[in-house]
DNA sequence: CCGCAGACGATAGTTCGCTATCACCTTGGA
DNA sequence: TCCAAGGTGATAGCGAACTATCGTCTGCGG
């Protein structure tokens, strides 16, 4: 990994950003089956060097989505200013979130338990969340017992949960207005129209 | 896996119901690294013979996970009668399959998706959650443009969200409040208070 | 009660995640 | 400019998930 115990020298950041380039490109190629030897060789270091920088296949998961959550989802959060609305904001967190859970699946597949891995990467930009739901309480548009510290859990939670049931736009929207709704039911507005049903499964019997 | 083309030979069913009480067992014991070999060892059976009904990990941990529903869950479901109040009803489901998730936490780790495997078992009782989600938007305790098919993955998505988070009653308590508010905007109730929090992580930088 | 479909255990083999070692090369401070 | 701290690739090895094969045994329908 990358916890810096001093500063890295060249060469190792240069292995760590080509590793991650190399795992983002074959997470995201099939299933996520890609195998770690194929990253390593792809990425041009031996395997040895993939692992002394990420001891297993989950922690090099996470470092890739942390990267894509600091690109996709960190300016978000880092451009609100005071006149925006909270509730589109976070609308396009949550939506943006199960947007990338959706799409890499392979990715998600190694990371373990992403509502987890999500919740911590939202918990860093607390001081970006914090004020927007202070303004949106003093507005009356969130419920006041709701904390600041809340929120990454619900965000993780809807998204992750929206982006591995591969549901539609109309369903995505559903939920997300439920979960929005949750935090401010006095404002409540009316939910999106569900989509169809699948079939049900087989258990264990003998007769 | 255990889907009847025809009848089960006695021997495959008692086969069956051997490896999944040891899987049971193992799975349950320290972290969920117990090996298939011994799953096979301790039901009294061959490697093959545990492959033959179980093409891999994954699905032997989802029909152990299936037999804790079947158990602990569907007589919750089965036993609904027409004065029991939907939200106490919800509630206490969601609150055990958080309580199983929490506690099994080997077996959720060889179940791959959580949410997903919850969601397929409770849309199995369908039959048992519509009527009481008509009755409840009849007496208005439940938004009407609430779907029963929506019950599933709520429940689900909360209650997996909730197991993993190894969160205290208090918090738990508290999001399944949320989350019945979220179901009956009109009737919210305040939410039970928060507890503390946790340091953040690092990231990969150079300098 | 007989025959066979089909379930069984043993065993061998492949792949992949992960650990360990080691001689060699690069970086960056002194 | 030098040199040691530490990064690097190659390689060997282990354990576990899974696949495949095969000769044997047994439940159960006829």
């Amino acid at each position: 990994m990358a916890s810096q115990g001093h500063t890295l020298r060249i060469d190792a950041f240069s292995s760590i950003t080509r590793i991650l380039d190399a795992a983002r490109r074959v997470f995201a190629t099939g299933d996520g089956a890609g195998t770690l030897d194929r990253i390593a060789r792809e990425a041009g270091v031996g395997i040895a060097t993939l692992y002394r920088h990420f001891p297993n296949r989950q922690t090099l998961a996470r470092a890739v989505y942390e990267r894509i959550f600091t690109e996709e989802i960190q300016p978000i959060l880092a451009q609100i200013s005071d006149g925006d609305a909270p509730r589109p904001v976070l609308l396009d967190v949550a939506e943006r979130l199960s947007d990338i859970a959706q799409r890499e699946r392979g990715l998600v597949s190694s990371i373990g338990n992403l509502t987890e891995a999500t919740t911590e990467l939202l918990q860093r930009s607390t001081e970006a969340i914090t004020p927007i739901v202070q303004r949106a309480q003093q507005a009356g548009t969130i419920r006041p017992d709701i904390d600041a510290d809340d929120i990454p859990h619900l965000l993780a939670m809807v998204a992750a949960a929206l982006g591995v049931l591969d549901a539609d736009r109309t369903t995505r929207r559903r939920y997300l207005s439920l979960l929005l709704d949750a935090l401010n039911p006095a404002q409540a507005t009316p939910l999106p129209t569900r989509q169809p049903r699948r079939p049900a499964k087989r258990g264990p019997t003998r007769t």
